[in-house]
DNA sequence: TCTGGGGTCCTAGGACCC
DNA sequence: TCTGGGGTCCTAGGACCC
């Protein structure tokens, strides 16, 4: 026996939710995001889904294609809720339990024949465990391997199981077609189109080595190995760094110095608030910029010391901007943090740190404040200009 | 089709060290 | 002195995913 792998996928998850928690909206065309520029779907239903609108298009095009959809914003709160039923669901059937998002999870069901002799009939008692405890459906793609798995999964939706035989893989491959696998975006997409390669087929014809020259090794490997349907290794290496990062996009652009810096105030709170929420402290700071005309730009800096504070994530931020922008129309601005460590016990290495403790016991108090329900926002954040449509 | 927000990983070049 | 090679850290940008 190989090994099997199982790749959960929830339909259409917040649609889902919203239905479940709002019965007139059921066989309805449901959209979650905001009408208005500058927006984009986050998901749809099923029902929306016929008339074209799919998840990161914007509201504006999904409004033409669907006029009469209704459209809410999302309630992330609750989704995480349901998404974490499912999970616990997910995580107890089976060991090798591995979420990779709020909707998705896999399972290692390798060795587990005698436990689960016929992988597609355990696959639909999951199914079945699901449904019955939430009243959510997913689809399930059961193969040899986590790609295939994840491959497999979203070949039927919604509600869907799709087993993969071993030795199947490379044939199974070919059905999903180049475009679709996992991996490969536009840009790749492209890139392959320009050498004329649009199939797997085709692709299957280069060798390692014309690869590498085309697309570089890491590319070419990659490449190689999945139009083989041989999983490329994702999932597989330990999550290594971490970030943090806020941002937020205005319509229509802002403009001014003064403006953008009010901004990366509230921003740099929000970040760091979050990192000490988790308990880390993070040594790197970064902002990014996109321009009216969609040009991007990002900068970052390590200071000597790590970011203690949201103080000192503001200064560092506000050092970065002062150096990078050029005064034009701004439609997004963000802040991250990288670099985290656990902060746990932060050991204060000199005399002068003490100011930055006092500072850092000083936020934690209003975080804690801020989690029990009140909103407290430094004097220099109110009265912001909303403008953010 | 006028392009969100939150992430991860990769690359390439420069600084710096041995 | 005209110039190697390896390792690590940092930065900027880009591709991709949900």
């Amino acid at each position: 026996m190989g090994s099997v792998f199982f790749h959960i996928d929830l339909d259409a998850f917040f649609a889902s939710v919203e239905n479940l928690d709002h019965p007139e909206y059921r066989g309805k065309p449901l959209i979650i995001g905001t009408p208005g520029p500058r927006h984009v779907a986050s998901t749809c239903s099923y029902e929306a889904r016929k008339y074209g609108v799919h998840s990161a298009m914007p509201m504006t095009t999904a409004l033409k294609l669907c006029p009469h959809a209704i459209c809410i914003p999302g309630r992330m709160k609750r989704y995480s809720e349901m998404s974490h039923r499912v999970m616990n669901i997910i995580a107890s059937f089976a060991p090798g339990f591995l979420q990779v998002s709020i909707d998705e999870a896999f399972l290692d069901l390798t060795g587990m024949d005698r436990i689960y002799p016929l992988p597609g009939k355990a696959a639909r008692k999951l199914k079945e465990m699901i449904r019955e405890d939430t009243g959510l459906t997913v689809s399930i793609g059961v193969a040899s391997s986590r790609y295939i798995a994840k491959l497999a999964s979203d070949f039927r939706k919604p509600d869907g199981l799709t087993i993969v035989p071993r030795g199947r893989e490379e044939a199974f491959v070919d059905t999903i077609g180049l475009k679709k696998l996992w991996g490969i975006g536009d840009s790749t997409y492209s890139s392959l189109a320009k050498r004329g390669i649009g199939t797997t087929e085709t692709l299957r014809k280069y060798n390692l080595e014309e690869l590498e020259r085309y697309f570089g090794s890491s590319n070419a490997l990659y490449l190689y190995n999945i139009s083989r349907g041989i999983d490329p290794g994702i999932y597989q290496g330990e999550v290594k760094s971490r970030s943090i990062s806020t941002e937020k996009t205005f319509y229509p652009d802002i403009y001014g110095y003064d403006t953008l810096d009010t901004y990366l105030l509230e921003m740099s709170q929000e970040v760091e608030f979050r990192a000490m929420d988790e308990k880390k402290v993070a040594r790197t700071v970064g902002i990014k910029l996109r321009y009216g005309d969609f040009s991007t730009l990002s900068a970052q800096m390590t200071p000597e010391k790590p970011l203690y504070s949201s103080s000192d994530v503001y200064q560092a931020a506000k050092k970065l901007l002062r150096d990078r922008y050029n005064g034009e129309g701004v439609r997004l601005i963000g802040v991250s943090l990288s670099g985290l460590y656990d902060g746990e016990d932060v050991e204060q290495p000199d005399f002068f740190a003490q100011r930055e403790e006092k500072e850092r016991k000083l936020e934690k108090t209003i975080l804690s404040l801020s989690q029990k329900g009140q909103k407290i926002v430094r004097a220099r954040n109110l009265d912001l200009p909303r403008n953010d449509g």
